[in-house]
Parts: C-alpha cells; structure tokens; sequence
RNA sequence: GGGCGGAUAGCUCAGUUGGUAGAGCGCUCCCUUCACGGGGGAGAAGCCGGGGGUUCAAGUCCUCCUCCGCCCA
C-alpha cells in the first residue's frame, strides 16, 4: 500500500539511483535513429546552481527526455567551462588567506594549484546537475581545459592566424586594475554614477591660460595635447599655441579636431592619448605621444613624476588639492555619467593601451547574420534575433588576451627581436623560427592566456572531438536546439554561431531557444546581497526536484522576466500530491488486473469514451506545445486534465462501477483506469520525472519509464458525442449542486431530483442516473416531463435541463425565484447579444459560416433556456 | 539618443491563424463522502493602461500617448 503522502525525499535519491544503476543517458552515434542533441550551455567550475541555471538545465532536460521518449537518439552533451578570471580570482583569495599570492607560487605553482581546487570544487555544479535529474549522457562529459578542447583551442587559434582574422598589436583595451588583465568591449558594464565635472586652467605660453572640464582629473598626467573644435568661433584663434601642463609643467599643443563638442564643459579637452579612444585617434592624427600612467594594478606610475606609486583614485585627490593650491581648479560641478565596470569584480576599469591579440569579426560575423537571416538558425522567441542582428551588424574587433595564468595559453613565441611564430606546439615553433632566423634561437611563448569565450564558441564541435572526424559529430553536428539565457547572446551565441561556420562549414545549433530571465516574486532581480535567492537544493528539499521543475515549465513564458515564488511552488507541490493520489487511487483499485488484456472490443462506457477523447486531446495538445516551446500550455493542459477532468470527474464515475457489483463492467473500468494512468505518466514524464517513475515502477512496467515510448495521438479516440453527453452530465450534477447550496439544502440531506423538461434529460434520467445520485448527493432521478414543481421546491435549469427538487418546507422560495431570475437575466442579456450580431445582415454576410452557424446554435440553445426558467417562474 | 519587453480579477500570470475573457493563490460560505484536508463542493470579483484607427466583430491588428523595467550607443 502506497503512503497517502508523496514523499519526494525518499523517492528521488532512489530513483536517481535506478536510472544511474541501468546507465541509460549513455548515447549511440551510430543507432540510427534520428539524432536530436543538445550541448550544455558549460557552468562554470565556481558556480553554485541557482535558479536561473536550474530554468535553462530543466528546459532542455524536458526537451531530451521528450525526444528520447518520442524515439530520437536524444544526446545532451554536458562539460564545465574553465572560467579563467573568476577560477583565478576565486584560488587567489584562497591564497590570500594564507597570507601567499600567485606571483610568491609562480606560474607554475600557482596553475597547479588551481587544478587542484578544480579537482576538489570544480565538479560540485556538475553534481548538482545529477541530482535535478539532468539527463546528460555523462560518459561524455568535458571541461574546456580538457587535452583534447585544449588541441581544439589552438588549432582554431592556429587556422585563425594563418588566414589573416588575427592580429596583435598596440590599442586601446579596458583594463581591469583588480583582474590585472584587459577585457573586451562586452565584458564591461557602464553605469550611470553621480561624479563630477573638474574645470582646470593650463596656462599657456606666453601669458593667459585655458580651461578644460574633465572628469578624471589624474588622467591629466597623461596629457599630451589640448584640442578645441576649429569651428568654435571663441577658441579657434587657441590651435597652433602651446599650453603647459600644470603639475608636471609638460608642453601641450594646442590642436583643432572636429571631435570636440563645443557643447561639453568649456569646449577645449584635454588629450590623453593613452586613456581615451578619442584622444587616441586625435593624437594619432597629430603624432602626439602616447603616455601610460598607470602600472597593471592601478596605481600611477613614473610617468605621474610626483604622484607615483599613488592608487589611482587617491591620486585624483591628491592631484585636484594641488590644482587647488595653485589657484588653478576653477570650480567642480556635480556630474552623472557612465562609467565601465568588469563584469566580473566590479571594480571600474581604465581605457588604457597596451599590446594585445584581436580578432577580426567583419569577415565572420558576415556569414553568422547571413545563417539567422535565411533561417538556417531559428530563434525563439524571434524578436531575439533583431538583438543579434543590431550586435553582429556593429561588432567590433574582439580583444582576446587576458593577463591571466589560469586558461588557454596564447600559441605564440617570439624570437630575440620580438618576431612571433604561431604554431601548434614549442616544436613547430622552433622549426618556424628556425627557418626565419636560418639557426636556432631562444624563444619565449606568450605570457597571456585565451578568452574563455575563445573555448566556449568552439565548444558544440570541441566537445565531440573535432578536429577528429568522429562519429558524434557526423551523427549530432549541428544540434538540434541551443537553450540558454539572453545575457549571454553575444558573449557565447553569436560567437558559437561565427565559430561553428568558420570551422566546420555549418551552423552549430538550428534553433536557439531564449528563457526568460528569473526574478523574485516582486521582480527583483535574484543576488546573495539582496537575499532574496531561492536556492534549488533548498527547495529540492522542501518541494521536491518534480515541483520545482513543473514551476519552471508552467511558469515559463515568452516575456523576458518570470517570477519565481514560494506560492507557485506550493501549488506545484500539491499537484505532486495529487498526481501520487490519483496514482494511488488506481493502483489500489486495479490490483491484480491483467492489464496486457485488451481493451478494444470490450463495450465502453459513455464516460470512458469520453475520457479516451479527452486523452487523444491531451496527448495532441501536449506534443504539440513541447514541439513550440510552450513548455507553460503543455503543463498548464497536463495539470487541469489530470486535476479537473480525470480525477475530479473521472475517476468519482469510475467508483460507481469499481464498488458496483458488475464484474465485467469493473473490469473494463479499471482496464480504462490503467490505461489513462498509463498515458498520463508517460507525457508527464519530461516535466516531473521523479514522480512518475516511481509510479511507473509500482505500475509493474517494463524497464525504466524514461525509455519507453512516448504516447502517439489516437484520432480514432475523439467521440464529440459522449463529450457532449458527459458535459451534459456534469452541467447537471454541477447545477444542482449550486442550487442546493445556493438555496440552503442542507448538505446532508438527500432529496429527490426531477427533470422535467429538455433534450437529454431522459438520458440523464436513466443512463446517468446513479452518476447524478452520487455526485449530485440526490436520491431518486425521475425524468417527468412536464411535471408541475410541488410548492416550495428548488428549482433551475442546467443548459435546457429544467429540474426541481421537492423539498418544500426546507427552502426559502424568495431565494429560490430570485436564483432563477438572476439566471434568466443572465441568459437575456446573452441572447440579446447574439441576435444583435445575427440580425446584423453584414455579419451574415462577411463572417465566416462556421462562425455564423455557432452563434446561431448558441441562440438556439439560450432561446430554450429562457423559456425554460421563465416556465420556472410561472409555475 | 536608438531598440526591446511589460501594463488583463485583491496578488502572480495565461490567452498562437481577430469571434466577445481564464488559471493558481487569496477571500466568503459549506463538507470529518471510504485516493488525496498538500482534499472536496459552491460563490464574489475584471470600462483587458489611455486616445484614435482598420473590421460585421479588437485583450488580440495599426497608430499615438502615459507609466514601469531592460539592452545598446
């Protein structure tokens, strides 16, 4: 006997078990079957699984486990991704707290000892995985750093070089002082801060000075120049001068540039050629020099003469209190302007120029806009791909050398006098740079490390093993379908996508589907700082794996945020408890019951017609919304058919046979039971695989739910007439009902029910009748037509049913009239509706027929209600 | 400045070829009915943000506006 309560805690470990005891993730490239795969958008080894993982990981969990189910050889490859920064952030502060940094390790050291913290921590996020009960066919799993994603990393870098789409050199980067390492353009956030505007006076030679308003003072130690606009009648005279840079008494000429905007602060800027693209570009037209102020950690260096060694924002100070001293900072006004932060720490980063690798993106993003466009890849929802589009259509070079130790290193030596020879390994290097210098030369390879980017956009080819030919790439490339989270559409998708054509000819993916973004149930976003996190383990424990996942389906949607909340949770939960129960309810009632026997031929019920039409409908519908996408209907349709028609409906009919003392009718209902027990589980199985597999298993079936097939439509299922007879029958239980209560019949009290009037109403009568008694809690049902109600009774009409309940004496009339005449009013004012809109001839005219004939049904139908309840009235 | 998303019942949200509004929660009343009180039954509750337009018909299509949020420059 099953426990009336689903225990989530107790069944999920050991179902986790059973699937991992009977390995069946594990993929066959060559099987084939119809491939369906998906690569795992790779967590990073410091991550902790939060919501919005959980939403992308359940979404294409429930996607696998469909295909898998409908017959597809359905892969999910799953890996971690190395994530230099934060890895390297993350081991640094642990060596912190020993009082150690990664320069006392040395390279080496410290490399070997971020392996092993990966060793140790980095496999956590993937355990977590396992535990929702991800599908993944583990035995593939990969990290980006992995011998064989490495091989790819390089060889991807080598072809790149060779073919002309890399290049280093001196640019302008944003520079993260607390990284130590440049970052590129996307992986700096600008935030509006409230600084303020400085406006300083540079004398200039020969008498007078100028003012220029600036916003980071410091960076005047880096001055190289003065600019003005040459149409700016008030400054135009100042070009060819020369002014002196305070502090550091530097010479400046004074130079015109169309870039100055006349509009900002006094109209002549400063130029710093070394920290501001703009000036760069200014400086580079007039050969002024470029100055570095700042060292890698952000204090200022021998360039700031005085203020060397200061950190950059004590510097600002430092350096506006002796402007001050000197009678030379005019006024400093409030000023809100955006500002770049990492991405990663936070910390506001420097434009600063320096020596890195790029890549050029013109020439690859041409043929990734061209993939969307032809619809080779297919977004979801669509609008994404407009966002795609405005990115791809103004990228710029991607900076993709980082200061980093932990990650891919840059390929590339360089000889004595700085030549670099790309090659796959120090060997080839050596033969390269032999060959160029005719002996053999010192080399030293390249400090820096790749992008993490750089790994993940080769990631849905490297982690089937190219640049092998290998099965799974023949069989799964491209995958079917990439699930992820918009913040990451530039930094991964569009690179994938530029990536994947470039190397292998072929989109990487043929659909993208966008989740939406997790937010609390106030729309604020999820952080640890504002404690409002809803941690997936957490409520795993709580609500269980099933309920959290049936959250995420059904409260999924095509907006751009989604609302997580404890209440959806709850709900979800109890729909868990339902299910179980209704599992329950069959098991117990249908033990022993040869369920291999067939169904067909034995005489069906009209409720079990019925309930089969409902299920081809169901499994339609199901199908249908998993194949869109809609995750919200497909689990919307599955938890009001098994709530509110098989077990609110179905299975209170089903007692009647199941108690009644008919041995074949008992038998064909439970066979009935069985079957709609047996289809439910099945569709549910993607969304809430715990629960049903548990139930699978008591159900006696074969093998592991997760690999049995998922249910096909039965069209020869759809019966619109018992439908129609069914909802007949539940509008008459559900009328009287709320005639009963409505008017006061005590809720114990069984009275008899009447029908006097109205198509079906014999049926209901004779055929339904003991279905009436027992959900309408009545005694008799006697079909009377015409009948004359006795004084007193409660009376309606369910659709044409008339009906009346003798039990003069109990009820108030006065309740009972003003009942029939809300209702009466009710249908009027519908009637009225309609024949408006069939009286008009143009709407005769232009609707369509099947529209007309439905309103003319409907008319028909309200026509004979009314006469019905005004009958009610009268007698 | 450009673009995108949202505005529907007290709350959170559905509503896919335009056919006359739904769910869950909450609320009110009733039920110790033998699967489930994490349950069952009944009920109240909405000028679908605002204006204009197209249409026989608009929550749904077009246009303008207001408010909230996000992305890009």
């Amino acid at each position: 006997m099953l426990p009336p309560r689903y225990d989530p805690t107790e069944v999920e470990p050991r179902i986790l078990a059973f699937w991992e005891e009977r390995d069946l993730w594990r993929c066959n490239p060559r099987s084939g079957k119809p491939p369906f795969s998906i690569v795992i958008p790779p967590p990073n080894i410091t991550g902790r699984l939060h919501l919005g993982h959980n939403l992308v990981y359940t979404f294409q969990d429930l996607l696998i486990r469909y295909k898998r189910m409908a017959g597809f050889e359905a892969c999910w490859f799953p890996g971690t991704d190395h994530a230099g920064i934060a890895t390297q952030n993350v081991v640094e502060k642990a060596l912190a707290r020993e009082g150690i940094t990664r320069q006392d390790l040395g390279r080496e050291g410290f490399v070997r000892r971020v392996w092993e913290w990966k060793e140790r921590y980095g496999d956590e996020i993937v355990d977590q995985l396992k535990v929702l009960g991800c599908s993944c066919d583990w035995s593939r799993q990969r990290f980006t750093l992995d011998p064989g994603l490495s091989r790819a990393v390089t060889l991807a870098f080598v072809r790149l070089h060779r073919e002309g789409l890399l290049y280093r050199g001196d640019y302008m980067i944003h520079w993260c002082p607390r990284c130590g390492t440049a970052l590129s353009d996307i992986e700096v956030e600008h935030e509006e801060v409230d600084g303020h505007l400085y406006f300083v006076r540079y004398p200039l030679d020969g008498g007078g000075h100028v003012t220029v308003a600036t916003t980071r003072p410091e960076t005047m130690l880096g001055d190289t120049g003065v600019a003005v606009n040459p149409r700016d009648e008030r400054h135009r005279h100042l070009v060819g001068r020369t002014a002196i840079l305070p502090l550091l008494d530097r010479r400046l000429p004074i130079v015109g540039a169309e870039e100055v905007d006349p509009e900002f602060g006094t109209g002549v800027l400063k130029i710093t050629p070394g920290h501001d693209p703009v000036d760069r570009e200014i400086g580079r037209r007039y050969g002024l020099p470029v100055i570095d102020i700042f060292n890698p950690d952000g204090t200022i260096n021998d360039h700031g003469g005085p203020f060397a060694g200061l950190d950059r924002f004590a510097a600002r100070e430092e350096v506006v209190a002796h402007l001050k001293a000197r009678g030379l900072l005019e006024k400093v006004v409030p000023y809100r302007h955006a500002v770049g932060h990492c991405q990663r720490c936070r910390t506001r980063v420097e434009p600063r120029i320096s020596t890195q690798w790029f890549m050029r993106m013109k020439p690859l993003a041409e043929p990734a806009i061209a993939a969307v466009r032809e619809g080779r890849i297919q977004f979801t929802p669509d609008r994404w791909a407009k966002v795609y589009f405005d990115w791809l259509e103004g990228i710029r070079d991607w900076c993709i050398s980082r200061q980093l130790w932990w990650g891919h290193r840059i390929p590339a030596w360089y000889g004595p006098d700085g030549e670099a020879f790309i090659a796959l390994d120090e060997a080839e290097a050596r033969e390269l740079a032999a060959r160029h210098y005719g002996h053999d030369v010192p080399l030293r390879q390249d400090e820096d490390v790749l992008d993490t980017w750089f790994s993940s956009a080769l990631w849905p080819f490297s982690v089937m093993g190219w640049p092998e030919e290998t099965a799974e790439l023949r069989t799964f490339y491209p995958t079917s379908v990439l699930v992820t989270a918009f913040d990451i559409l530039f930094f991964w998708v569009a690179r994938m996508v530029m990536m994947g054509l470039h190397f292998m000819g072929e989109v990487p993916f043929r659909e993208v589907l966008i989740t939406p973004f997790i937010v609390d149930e106030h729309g604020q976003k999820m952080s640890r700082s504002r404690g409002n996190m809803i941690d997936a383990l957490e409520v795993k424990e709580s609500h269980g794996m099933d309920a959290l996942r049936f959250t995420m389906a059904q409260s999924s949607t095509k907006g751009r945020e989604m609302r997580v909340s404890f209440r959806q949770l709850d709900e979800a939960r109890n729909f868990q408890n339902k299910l179980w129960n209704m599992a329950r309810f069959v098991l117990t009632n249908t033990e022993g019951v040869e369920t291999a026997a067939a169904l067909d031929g034995r005489p069906l019920a009209p409720e079990d017609r019925w309930i089969r039409s409902r299920l081809s409908w169901l499994v339609e519908k199901v199908r249908t919304e998993f194949d869109r996408y809609n995750f919200h209907l497909a689990s919307d349709a599955l938890y009001h058919f098994t709530w509110h028609e098989l077990c609110d409906w179905y299975l209170e009919l089903a007692k009647l046979r199941l108690q009644g003392d008919d041995p074949e009718a008992r038998a064909t209902c439970q066979l009935v039971l069985r079957e709609a027990l047996d289809i439910v589980v099945r569709l549910l199985h993607p969304v809430m695989p715990f629960l049903t597999e548990e139930i699978w298993g008591h159900m006696g079936g074969e093998g592991a739910l997760a690999r049995a097939d998922y249910p096909r439509p039965r069209p020869e299922w759809r019966d619109p007439e018992a439908e129609r007879q069914l909802n007949q029958v539940m509008d008459l239980i559900r009328e009287v009902r709320a005639v009963r209560a409505e008017v006061g019949v005590p809720a114990g009290t069984e009275v008899d029910l009447v029908l006097v009037s109205g198509a079906g109403a014999a049926d209901m009568a004779t055929l339904f009748a003991p279905a009436v008694r027992r959900l309408a809690r009545t005694a008799a049902v006697r079909y009377t037509p015409g009948a004359p109600p006795p004084a007193g009774a409660a009376r309606g009409v369910a659709g044409e049913v008339a009906f009346f309940l003798p039990v003069g004496g109990i009820v108030d009339w006065a309740v009972v009239r003003e009942r029939i005449r809300r209702d009466l009013a009710r249908a009027t004012a519908q009637l009225a509706r309609l024949e408006e809109r069939l009286g008009n001839p143009q709407f005769r005219e232009r609707a369509a027929p099947e529209v007309v004939a439905k309103a003319e049904g409907e008319a028909r139908a309200l026509r004979a209600r009314c006469a019905r309840l005004e009958r009610c009235l009268a007698d």
